[in-house]
RNA sequence: GGCGCAUUCGUCUAGCGGCCUAGGACAUCGCCCUCUCAAGGCGGAGAUCACGGGUUCGAAUCCCGUAUGCGCUACCA
């Protein structure tokens, strides 16, 4: 291998290294399946907290009912535990900071939400959907630059508020922002970003079914879990950090560091997602893509070991990662450098590692990708390594494995007698060489490539034909294809009854 | 529109004031190896460090503008 493989220990050791216990959390909502670029953040999360001998928890962020799909969960569990990162704390494994459903804390949220109001940081608003977005209409025909709630709830008198309340009528809660003034976030990777208090919404913490937003349900729960760093995607998340900022502030309690990571980007240069066409990660799972090497390939897609490091195994990695070699631009998927990336782990294995693991490809049904249905099925083991040792540097996922082996299994190839006549020959010759071939294959002592190439070459020095010229009928003859592992070890692993069969079939083909 | 963030080869990145006439990797091109295809080896092309101003003896690195891109602007996350 000509890459570089991390070997000695990380050059700045301790560079932005936490000073207290390290709790993160990787919180996704359930609204569908997680794309690579939700699996990337939870990698860096991962590594941080293995880095660092922190916690690694998995927090299910499921407070719109409306969107939440109920496989959502289980899906994103089957990626973890297909990438072996599975959380310290979570959903199933449970933990002391539980329940990990945000629909299983609601109590918590009305009681924080009340106790927020009390501290004059949020209030209750009575504004109906249909008033918003009349507002809205309203403010956008008058032009106003930047339209938002008109925080009319706030101002309520307390007679007012009172006549809302015993008409019982449905409320949500508000963010009561400060008027004037700015909300700096202090992020590790940026630095301090600074907001206009004036420029930010009263946005809503708490929805009219009682179920917190992000906003509140995010806040109160890195709270109580204690979590040292929020870490989330900077695009969607820093514009709205100030409003967090301000919530702990108001609460009284002590900011979490913030850490704001780049996103990915599709080709498109635009943030990936579902809608835009991303991969479920299930799909790599399906190409056949190990996991390993997609890790590999996305702790470097916005983190770098050094100057030359582009593999490194997971232990290098959790002994490495610090969020000091971040980058803070977001970075393009490139689906070119992770095949590559998959080839370079798929040589790496031992044949055997190499064979247990494709042999499911091999085995699923010709619909999904498997070897023709005709092949019996369970494979042979053996037989299945000593094919794929053949294969293996010119495999870039499992699943390629079983249209690359196929003629190793079925004996029904599919080609003309055309295709056998190469370069510089003709029907004669052709047959003529596969005739006298045939021969020396029957008389071989042993059937080891080593044994049946000298006298194959000779052949072909007999015959006044190059090497290939003579070459390429039998690969042809032997495999059905132009393109093939060497020619005498894919004569040795079929055998001398199958390959003989195949070259006899050849030559009947030219009779015709 | 407003606000925020970002900006080094096509792509991922190294770089945190002099080591940079900018390093590595993927992709690409050529040569070698060679029974095909790969893998591997060697080499090439490819970045006026978005642009314009400063600061400094010296800037890809610091500061300010501009441009471009992306994101946010919901009782979604």
């Amino acid at each position: 291998m000509s890459q570089t493989e991390a070997s000695s220990a990380p050059s700045t050791p301790d560079a932005g290294a936490p000073t207290g216990p390290v709790r993160v959390r990787f919180a996704p909502s359930p609204t569908g399946f997680q794309h690579i670029g939700g699996y990337r953040t939870c990698i860096f999360i991962w590594l941080f907290a293995r880095r660092f001998g922190g916690k690694f928890l998995l927090r299910i962020e499921d407070t719109d009912t409306a969107r939440t799909v109920p496989e959502a969960v289980g899906a994103l569990l089957d990626g973890l535990r297909w990438l072996d990162i599975l959380p310290d704390e979570g959903p199933i494994v449970g933990g002391p900071y539980g329940p990990y459903y945000q629909t299983q804390r609601q109590a918590l949220y009305e009681f924080y939400a009340n106790e927020l109001i009390a501290r004059g940081g949020a209030y209750r608003c009575y504004c109906t959907p249909e008033r918003l977005a009349e507002m809205r209409k309203e403010q956008e025909a008058r032009g106003v630059k930047s339209p938002r709630y008109d925080r009319r709830c706030r101002y309520l008198t307390p007679e007012e508020r009172q006549t809302h309340e015993a008409a019982g009528e449905p409320f949500v809660v508000r963010l009561a922002v400060p008027l004037e003034g700015q909300t700096v976030v202090k992020d590790l990777l940026r630095g301090d970003v600074v907001f206009e208090n004036k420029e930010l919404q009263d946005a809503v913490l708490l929805k009219s079914d009682g179920l917190p937003t992000y906003h509140l349900g995010n806040v109160v729960d890195d709270h109580l879990m204690e979590i040292s760093h929020v870490t989330r995607g900077a695009a969607e998340w820093l514009p709205s950090a100030p409003l967090h900022v301000l919530t702990y502030q108001f609460f009284g309690w002590e900011q979490p560091i913030w850490v704001h990571f780049p996103v990915i980007l599709g080709s498109d240069r635009k943030k990936l997602s579902k809608r835009l066409g991303a991969q479920p990660t299930s799909y790599y799972q399906e190409q056949g893509y190990l996991p390993e090497a997609l890790i590999n390939y996305l702790a470097l897609l916005g983190w770098s070991y050094d100057d030359k490091t582009d593999i490194l195994s997971r232990e290098q990695m959790m002994q490495a990662f610090s969020l000091d070699r971040l980058s803070i631009a977001d970075a393009m998927f490139d689906p070119e450098r992770l095949l590559w990336m998959n080839g370079v782990y798929i040589r790496a294995l031992s044949v055997e590692e190499l064979a247990r693991r494709a042999l499911p490809y091999l085995e699923q049904p010709e619909s999904q990708g498997g070897l023709p249905d005709s092949v019996k099925r369970p494979l042979d083991t053996a037989y299945v390594g000593r094919v794929l040792k053949l294969e293996q540097e010119r495999m870039k996922t499992l699943g390629e494995a079983a249209q690359m082996t196929t003629f190793f299994f079925t004996d029904d190839l599919h080609y003309s007698a055309e295709h056998l006549i190469g370069k510089g020959m003709d029907r004669e010759k052709t047959r003529e060489a596969l005739r006298r071939s045939l021969g020396v294959l029957v008389d071989l002592s042993g059937f080891e490539a080593s044994v049946m190439e000298p006298p194959l070459r000779t052949l072909a020095d007999e015959l006044g034909l190059k090497p290939g010229m003579l070459f390429m009928p039998l690969r042809m003859a032997v495999s059905g294809r132009t393109v093939s592992p060497p020619l005498f070890e894919t004569m040795e692993v079929l055998g001398r009854s199958r390959t003989l069969t195949r070259v006899r079939q050849a030559l009947e083909k030219l009779e015709e």
